[in-house]
RNA sequence: GUGGAUGUAGCUUAGUUGGUUAAAGCGCCAGUUUGUGGCACUGGAGACCGUGGGUUCGAGUCCCAUCUUCCACCCCA
């Protein structure tokens, strides 16, 4: 197929038909995080490229080889944003709300932009939805952050997910941990594989996460973050803890969760699902105390997570999970000649402010043509409009489901179609239950 | 970025060791029914066989390149 037909690599169309269903879930997201007082934020798609270099590291791979960046035709440093926390935290910091009540509690649902590899769960362009907690310091924060995630996927119906929390401590606990990792890797050098050998260098931290079968051997005896932890990160992951049981939320501590982006400190977690190959996380967040002074803010600790929409959407697909589809027309109106075609349209806007769905023929079509449409489109009723009609004033609407048909006045057709709607409603639902 | 697979009508696929006008089902349009959908029957439209080269008298079929999608890795949502 020509270029010009084709979406960019790694990008997606959303049909109709998919639309309604993510837009179910994106509102059921969006009413679940109200419920904990999180308020819609909209942020710009891009920003000055050095939001996400100050924020997300400049040695993480995310910034060092996936970002969209480019000069903007003032010569500024632009950069699509790979996520969404830096540009809220900046929004954040530029209006003040750091300065305001604390916590600042916001969320929202946006695109983000990262050059990978596509695979099944991974796009190129994909959505995000995220909520930041800003200015709260106490482990119920983390807490009541992760019951969120966890109130929104079981609010959709997932299956199957898990909850992976660590900690992996404030700056000063992880001097104290990274010694000791090198310390512990340094012996088995030799062994490890070559990217393992360059992280060694960078940050030792990351060879926790190495999925080679030698490397993840001697991982499993490397000495643990939470076993570094300075008394007040301890405690803090304790309380943590406590609260998540309390609040009988299941988990399990995994002390190889290490988070790709560089500005989290003490709680990270992540849902992780079996059910979408290897892209597996479909949420991950954790607490960021430092994030907001290093862009130039005050010293606000802060926390949130992002869930990728993607994801979610391709768990619920595979584990068969029915979404609500888009509710067909109320009527379909079949026009015959030129002035029923004009009388159709009179009548047509009249039901659509009285609240119908209505629709008619907008291609000239035949009668017989028409009523295809018509049942194609799951239209609950049909009218015929010709002449006939027009000159009696009484028109005969066909219910679909079984061909019965009702005589009625054109002049009071939003009524009756009313009443035969809640008609077949009832009787439906009658013979739903028994 | 590394490795592996894939690509034929809108969709799902068939296409034999390279051999004339590339098939089928579903979908779409129309007719059988001159004012009534679903079922059935009949007919029709629709494919530069992902793209570009090459081998050959001849390529959907063989070779090379390239793109897409998918799988694993890397990384992450």
């Amino acid at each position: 197929m020509a270029e010009i037909n084709r979406a960019v690599k790694g990008t997606n169309d959303i049909l109709p038909e998919e639309s309604y269903s993510l837009r179910f879930v994106e509102q059921k997201m969006l009413e679940t995080a109200s419920k904990f007082g999180f308020r819609e934020i909209r942020v710009p798609v891009f920003e000055h490229t050095e939001v996400f270099l100050r924020s997300v590291g400049d040695t993480t791979d995310v910034v060092q080889k996936e970002m969209y960046t480019f000069n903007d035709k003032g010569g500024r440093s632009i950069t699509l944003r790979p996520e969404l926390t830096a540009g809220v935290i900046r929004s954040a910091i530029e209006h003040g709300l750091v300065h305001g009540a604390l916590p600042v509690k916001v969320c929202y649902v946006g695109g983000c932009y990262r050059y990978e590899k596509p695979q099944a769960g991974r796009l190129r362009e994909f959505h995000q939805f995220g909520v930041e907690c800003i200015g709260a310091s106490s482990p119920v924060a983390d807490a009541e952050v992760i019951a969120l995630a966890k109130q929104i996927l079981d609010g959709v119906g997932i299956q199957n997910i898990s909850l992976a929390i660590n900690s992996i401590g404030c700056p000063e606990c992880r001097k104290a941990y990274h010694a000791a990792l090198k310390n512990y890797f340094a012996q088995h050098l030799d062994k490890l594989c070559d990217t393992c050998r360059d992280r060694f260098a960078r940050n030792p931290m990351r060879i926790l996460d190495c999925k080679s079968p030698v490397c993840r051997e001697i991982a499993a005896n490397a000495p643990v973050v939470i076993d570094y932890l300075c008394e007040d990160c301890a405690d803090h992951f304790k309380e943590v803890q406590a609260q998540l049981q309390a609040a009988g939320i299941d988990y399990t501590v995994d002390p190889h969760i290490v988070r790709g982006l560089d500005y989290y400190t003490r709680t990270v977690f992540e849902f992780i699902s079996g059910d979408i190959g290897a892209q597996s996380t479909v949420c991950g967040g954790g607490r960021y105390d430092g994030l907001i002074a290093g862009m130039g803010g005050p010293q606000v600790p802060s926390l949130g997570f992002g869930m990728g929409i993607e994801r979610l959407m391709l768990t619920l697909q595979n584990q068969h999970i029915a979404l609500p589809k888009a509710p067909a027309c109320d009527l379909y109106i079949a026009a015959m000649g030129e002035a029923a075609s004009r009388r159709t349209a009179a009548l047509c806007y009249q039901l659509r402010s009285d609240g119908f769905e209505v629709q008619t023929d907008l291609c000239n079509k035949g009668l017989k043509a028409q009523m295809k449409y018509a049942d194609k489109i799951g239209a609950a009723f049909t009218l015929v409009l010709g002449d006939n009609e027009i000159a009696s004033g009484v028109g005969v609407l066909k219910r679909m489901q079984d061909g019965e048909t009702t005589e009625v006045s054109l002049d009071a057709l939003s009524e009756q179609l009313l009443q035969l709607k809640n008609e077949t409603a009832l009787a439906d639902l009658t013979e739903a239950i028994l």
